[in-house]
DNA sequence: TACAGGTTATTTGTCAGCTGACAAGTTCCC
DNA sequence: GGGAACTTGTCAGCTGACAAATAACCTGTA
């Protein structure tokens, strides 16, 4: 019927794998954006799959097992997409511009996509679950990236210089949670695009360095 | 035996049942930090506070009845505490830096007490709960203060000139939040005094009037 | 002072609902 | 025919709620 069908299948199997592994992983970020995690049963994401309340067991083996393989994605394509080429051989003011500009971009554009990762941030603050730790993993990354492109910036003198680079990477990534927490907790009033390019415009004015 | 025992004694039964409100409510307290909503049970506030598992729902009706009454106390001794009193008189400068600075200064002397509001406050991100609407009350009347300050800090000249009052106001508290996410998030090793004091000083510093 | 009767505070018994897990069975693919 | 993907049956554990029972307290009277 369809082109896909007539394609060459060396491997029908792996290939009914993966679409069920993605119609799931789907469904469950569909449904911590709608309901937070309470929302997130087998038995709901079994359903908006398109599939039984049994295969996310089958497939994740646990409930841990499936947020961990949401988060790797959700955190790859991101990384692999939106930071890692677009700041080579920039300046690290415009890196850290970068990382800022493609964060408002994407709550412009695809918000939804956006709201999976803040709602599964903020649902991991609690006591010693491995989502804490795993969440905690990736903010670190993301202030190491800061962390870098500060001192970057303070090597090629496009960032003011003299400042703490490890309270100014807490700062920017406090201030991007920020906003993110305050979208989620007023999600019909609050427009998360105003709230990041304005974090983006002040940011990059308070780090640039004073033209003499 | 204790002197507490030969004092007037006009109303024994409202003081039994302010003692035990409060054994409730600090119990409530200290289950939140240690173990977030999910090691909030009946059973255990119970235990904690020395009654029944019962005795809860007599008192408050609900779960949602006891994070009422929670975040009410919370707010209260907040508000008439640190924030009122002590902004009279000054500048809009100086009123968002005693702000910031009492935020600072809690973090320093009584961590627990914080983490609890803090711990609500991400606890509330979700679906249409009653919980996500206290909260965000709460966050409308903080930034709120904020807009006030800012706007008289822009009439008696204390603040720089230009500046949006509504985007500013989102970003002291999105600050001010996004250090309390890496805060809970990394309880062991993230020292919230140090990053809330960073907040204060590069505020204020942002706000100020440039002297001419 | 004593004590009864009513009110309030607190506990215990019990229940339905829901969840994640897993084993056994069924369907699909190679 | 064998193995993988997927479904269904079933279970124990826990939670919040509420009704009934018990204990503590207060008030009025003699």
């Amino acid at each position: 019927m369809s082109d896909v069908d007539t394609v060459d299948r060396p491997n029908r199997q792996a290939e009914r794998t993966a679409r069920s592994t993605a119609a799931l992983l789907d469904a469950a970020a569909e449904l911590i954006v709608e309901g937070g995690f309470d929302g997130l049963t087998f038995a709901a994401i079994g359903e908006r799959a398109g599939y039984s309340r049994g295969l996310v067991t089958a497939r994740f083996g646990s409930k841990d097992g499936l947020v961990e393989a949401l988060i790797e994605r959700i955190v790859a394509t991101w990384n692999h997409r939106n930071v890692m080429p677009r700041t080579k051989g920039k300046t690290g003011l415009e890196a850290i511009g970068t990382i800022l500009d493609a964060i408002a971009t994407q709550a412009e554009r695809d918000p939804k996509g956006l709201r999976v990762l803040y709602a599964l941030l903020f649902e991991a603050v609690g006591p010693d679950d491995g989502l804490r730790m795993r969440i905690a993993k990736f903010q670190d990354a993301m202030r190491d990236d800061f962390r870098r492109f500060l001192r970057r910036g303070q090597r090629d003198g496009s960032i003011v210089g003299g400042l703490d680079v490890e309270r100014e990477a807490v700062f920017l990534v406090g201030g991007l949670r920020g906003v993110g927490f305050q979208w989620l907790l007023e999600p019909d009033t609050f427009d998360p695009a105003v709230e990041f390019r304005y974090l983006h415009d002040v940011s990059i004015e308070r780090l640039r360095r004073e033209e003499s």
